[in-house]
DNA sequence: CGGCCTATGTTCGGTGACGAACAGACCCTC
DNA sequence: GAGGGTCTGTTCGTCACCGAACATAGGCCG
């Protein structure tokens, strides 16, 4: 149990941050910046210098890609569970794709050579990124066969719940149009689809917002993309070393 | 100029292994092995432990996935540039897609603990692999959005001018049901978008081989995806050390 | 309170891919 | 050189999604 007295945001909200040994984490907490992060920002574009990683807390990220037509499509997202700008410690430091900000929140976020240093050690950052990098790789891979095989309205639904689990109130502030671009397709197939779970009384919609009503609804109209990247990530991030006390940030006790 | 006196096989013919330092390859190659890797071979399946990490030379292989619906697709493809089983150093050891040679040849590999152990040294060999797996992601983010976006054509001739890249000869062991399988769509519309093809004096074929004619062609009609993954996959993986002498091998001097 | 911007609802024709079914042709094996 | 299995060619109806166009309505701002 979390004493009511913590502050408010804390590094300790991300979970890598979270699952970092001690000594790790106090190398890097000094260089923690918290940041807003609203919504639509894009943390980088396609072949930008990634300056910052981003460690989100109550924000979500989409990893987006735009081609040459201008139709685009979410690769991957990233919440409170990762990292944004992994290709800033796999080498590289520029991806074709961008990050964009899907879900107003706040963020931590460190410079481009500090991370790298702590990377560098070769320790235990090292190895809680790599394995975070391998889920990542995870979600993409399943991204990559649902939009081959799976229907609108099934990916909509995968979509709300990756979402869902990571705003705990199931009121996403989220526009049509916006899903759409997220899901690479058109808005009317949103409208069509949300309007089908609607019916059902799965969710609820106003102008730009969203609301989960039964959960299970989702999760038998989903496609079966859900299920596996979300065991596999648990399988992948469950076996680390855990973590036993919080963090004490700032000089207060947790 | 390569000496005529070169062994058929070496694995200086994978780009990953040539590229290692002096040192890292001397303690890699005594643990490699040759192997013949058949046409259909299963390397692993989802959720199977990796005993090997594979180095293919002139073998190509194909990360595949099935979902329940028993549809599939390839996730990307690897070939003499890069390694299969990358979970094998990023964590995890399993992976919920699998590997299938999708073009007999040969390749090297390397028992798990034998690569992690290197892996682990923290050297040239862990930056190498990781900026490979970053090169990986590109391809597998890009193939994310080809299925979303391009047409069943474009993506035929995407594939066969990777596949090309790693066939020097261009002639291609492969019957239209098993490009199918790769592509994740039916048989039919390969015959289909092949005929096309084969009508343009593009490629030729005859049960189970295709023959690529006009490589311009086929440029010509594929989506961008095959361009943008070759211009990244360079730009990532030119600016390693570069390898002034090719590794000695087996007493040989090169 | 009223206006306007923008989000949502709905329609229409077009099309690319699917699923099934079957005919023909190649080629390997016996 | 005959047979049979497999690969290729072709057709049909169906369907999901696309692209465009336009109607409606919610809610923010003056």
């Amino acid at each position: 149990m979390r004493p009511a007295a913590l502050p408010i945001h804390s590094p300790n909200q991300n979970h890598l941050l979270a699952a970092l040994p001690k000594a790790e984490f106090d190398r890097l907490a000094p260089h923690l910046e918290l940041v807003p992060m609203r919504l639509g920002e894009i943390l980088y574009e396609p072949g930008g210098q990634l300056q910052h990683a981003y460690f989100p807390t109550t924000s979500i990220v989409s990893l987006h890609y735009v081609i040459e037509s201008g139709a685009s499509a979410e690769i991957a997202g990233v919440g409170n569970e990762g990292v944004v700008g992994i290709s800033l410690f796999m080498g590289g430091n520029t991806t074709p794709s961008s990050a964009v900000v899907q879900t107003a929140g706040h963020g931590y976020r460190i410079e481009r050579r500090r991370l790298k240093e702590e990377f560098d050690r070769a320790g235990a950052t090292l190895r809680l990124l790599l394995r975070y990098t391998q889920a990542l790789i995870t979600q993409m891979t399943q991204t990559a066969v649902c939009n081959r095989h799976h229907s609108v309205e099934q990916q909509l639904c995968r979509w709300l719940l990756v979402t869902l689990d990571r705003v705990p109130s199931g009121e996403l502030t989220m526009t049509q149009e916006l899903v759409a671009s997220m899901l690479g397709v058109r808005r009317e197939g949103i409208t069509e689809a949300a309007g089908r779970l609607r019916d059902e009384g799965i969710i609820g919609y106003r102008r730009g917002h969203i609301s989960v009503l039964k959960r299970d609804g989702l999760e038998n109209s989903a496609c079966e993309c859900y299920g596996v990247v979300k065991v596999e990530f648990d399988r992948l991030m469950s076996d680390l070393p855990r973590v036993e006390t919080l963090h004490v940030v700032g000089g207060t006790a947790a």
